[in-house]
DNA sequence: GATTGTAGGATTGTTGAACGATTCGACGAT
DNA sequence: ATCGTCGAATCGTTCAACAATCCTACAATC
């Protein structure tokens, strides 16, 4: 049954749209593809060999995941969040993960193992000095969190909160040590809920959004 | 500067697709377009007198809004939401609605407002007999407790959520009777807010979740 | 009778060209 | 220095075309 399962995912051909929006996408989160960079029709059409109509259908959808943003008779952008936007992207991510991290009694056990393990990850690549996957490994560690509301539409907009996240780490400044203060802090969140204390573990992840916030938007506003 | 504001968006036209996906979608919740149903593009397009390129733009926004699906080389069909959808749906909902419930306490005077103020309105209603309209209302207490988050992200999902949930009453039935029966449950709601006491309220409107998400998907698999 | 193969017509996927509408930047007038 | 004006570049939208895919009906096979 799992092989069938799998046989379908392959014949669900993707559209010419969407793999010319998923290769634009990785190129943007890679950073090929500064903030603020317009994107012209003509220029990446021919570059990538689709016509002007295919691709402006793959710029709709990383509009609606907020990668691009759209003007109208101007053309698209990669997006640059700005202070505004990160609070915001916080404001959100405190109602989801504080919500999703209180059903942790409630979950599979693999689904916590799924939150527990990055944080290890992230503090093996945090001893190498390897900080950019120091920085992806967090994101795994809330994106475990996320999944324990188990909804595959709240892991959906949060993955697109995620992308939006690295975009406004690409216009800040110094995210190595960033990624390096609050690495500690996660751990801490580990350990409380490794010892039974989800609400005192909440209470951490809250103040954690509260710090991280501060500041990232410090480090998008002067500059 | 408020008639600036106002200004700005009269200016900002949408384009003909953004046109069309706002028609499409308002006659999709009006019930005028069927869930289940395809929609041609020849059909449509000719009938709205837009191209085909212009229709399929479009298509794509309502396909990210969940309203439409994409099946490759088939067409687009207005979504017939499922009893998994449903669940999904409440899992979502749960975190982020209780979630934005807990910050009762740090949000202004008007927020709260709009929250007491819709359960009136559907009160009201409901007096009248007039169930289609107790159900928006019931909605809008809804919107307004995802307001209390702060996050413009979050209302955005939420009304893409709510969106879905509509589509999920048109393929259950009796659902007049179903407004009826969790009317009262937003007046307690309410009433402990205004007492003070949040932490009671937010476990009422998780309770109120178990019950009318059980309900719904009763309504969805035995039909 | 139920299943499998096959031809066809209809619809979607994608392209390319075209033209009006809008924006941007340079140039010159005040 | 500020304000129009003009032209080039780009976007918005449409149209026509063709290949790829799907659906239906009918025939063939067991």
């Amino acid at each position: 049954m799992s092989t069938l399962a799998q046989n379908k995912s392959n014949l669900e051909r993707a559209s010419t749209a969407q793999k010319v929006a998923d290769m634009l996408r990785e190129q943007v989160l890679d950073g090929e593809l500064a903030p603020g960079l317009r994107l012209s029709e003509e220029a990446i059409g021919g570059a990538l060999g689709v016509s002007r109509n295919t691709l402006r259908e793959a710029f709709r959808l990383l509009t609606r995941d907020r990668i691009l943003v759209h003007e109208h008779s101007r053309g698209v952008f990669v997006r640059t969040p700005t202070a505004d936007d990160v609070r915001d992207l916080y404001a959100a991510r405190r109602v989801i993960e504080c919500g999703a991290l209180r059903r942790w009694n409630d979950v599979t056990e693999a689904q916590r193992e799924a939150v527990r393990s990055p944080v290890l990850r992230a503090v093996a690549r945090a001893e190498k000095n390897d900080f950019s996957k120091t920085g992806t490994a967090n994101i795994q560690f809330h994106r475990g969190i996320v999944r324990l509301a188990d909804s595959v539409r709240l892991t959906d907009e949060s993955d697109r909160l995620f992308a939006e996240l690295m975009l406004a780490f690409r216009v800040a400044r110094e995210m190595d040590e960033f990624h390096r203060t609050y690495l500690p802090w996660n751990r801490r969140i580990v350990e409380l809920l490794n010892n039974g204390t989800v609400e005192q573990a909440v209470e951490q992840l809250a103040e954690y959004f509260d710090a991280a916030e501060q500041d990232l938007v410090g480090r998008l506003t002067r500059r």
